[in-house]
DNA sequence: GTGAACTATTCGCTTACCCGAATAGTATGG
DNA sequence: CCATACTATTCGGGTAAGCGAATAGTTCAC
């Protein structure tokens, strides 16, 4: 039903958002190893920065920008508590998409993973 | 020199619960607008390295590094037939991921969408 | 008002990766 | 075997985007 490359605006807004444009944008967003451990940590329930800082282990900067972008791409939404801002996830779709991502790369991972991407993991490890 | 054809993954636990590390690869895949269109054409049925080439508009070479780079990933599978190659996409999980992301993004096209990945787009207004 | 706690923004650096161009490899036909 | 068609690999350059460090803005306790 959905399934279609829709009209599609001739450019006519502002520079270039096409369709697929936006979709790989979006993509984008959950193909950084930080945003995506940010949001399945979030995913588990609402979560201050302060936590994903704790969680993610980089610099709160980071994540401060990290959690923008999550929030300014829908993922997640942000909740004011006092000085701290939650950060939850409002739709349900969110952990169907990286459930089926990881359903995905779970019966793939014991191919060569794209190589051409990323040709040398630094690190590797994860705590959940 | 930073192409290369990477020995061995780590093959840590493949199967159950691939590591946030992995996944965003897989997402990174999906994460370039010339490989996601890519896809889904080849997501209409069979298609040639030529057919691509031509759909995609750019040169070959790319387009080959591009189709190898989802058929390590494992969203594509090669066939050949005599000199040409036939790209088909075999698992249906693959048009949902997505169908899924393409819902998501169009109710969030409205959106900044992301300007902290992209801020080249002049949308470079923010209020906060 | 002042200071502390918490979060967001900016800057410089570095790396990943996408591109076009040139080249090499592989399969079929004569 | 040699030529041709088709596909894959390598190289150099440019840009997007990641990081840490420093800094600015908000909100609450007192």
């Amino acid at each position: 039903m959905l399934q279609r490359p829709t009209p599609a605006p001739p450019a006519a807004s502002a520079g270039t958002c096409p369709h697929t444009d936006t979709v790989a944008t979006f993509f984008r967003a959950l193909a950084d190893p930080t945003r995506l451990k940010l949001l399945e940590f979030i995913l588990g329930g609402e979560r201050t920065t302060a936590e994903c800082v704790t969680h993610a282990q980089i610099s709160q900067p980071r994540v401060s920008v990290h959690l923008s972008c999550l929030t300014d791409c829908g993922y997640v939404t942000a909740r004011r508590d006092g000085r701290r801002l939650l950060y939850s996830v409002g739709d349900p779709r969110v952990a169907d998409l990286v459930l089926l991502a990881r359903a995905l790369a779970a019966d793939n991972a014991t191919l060569t993973c794209c190589p051409r991407i990323d040709p040398a993991s630094p690190q590797g490890d994860d705590s959940r």
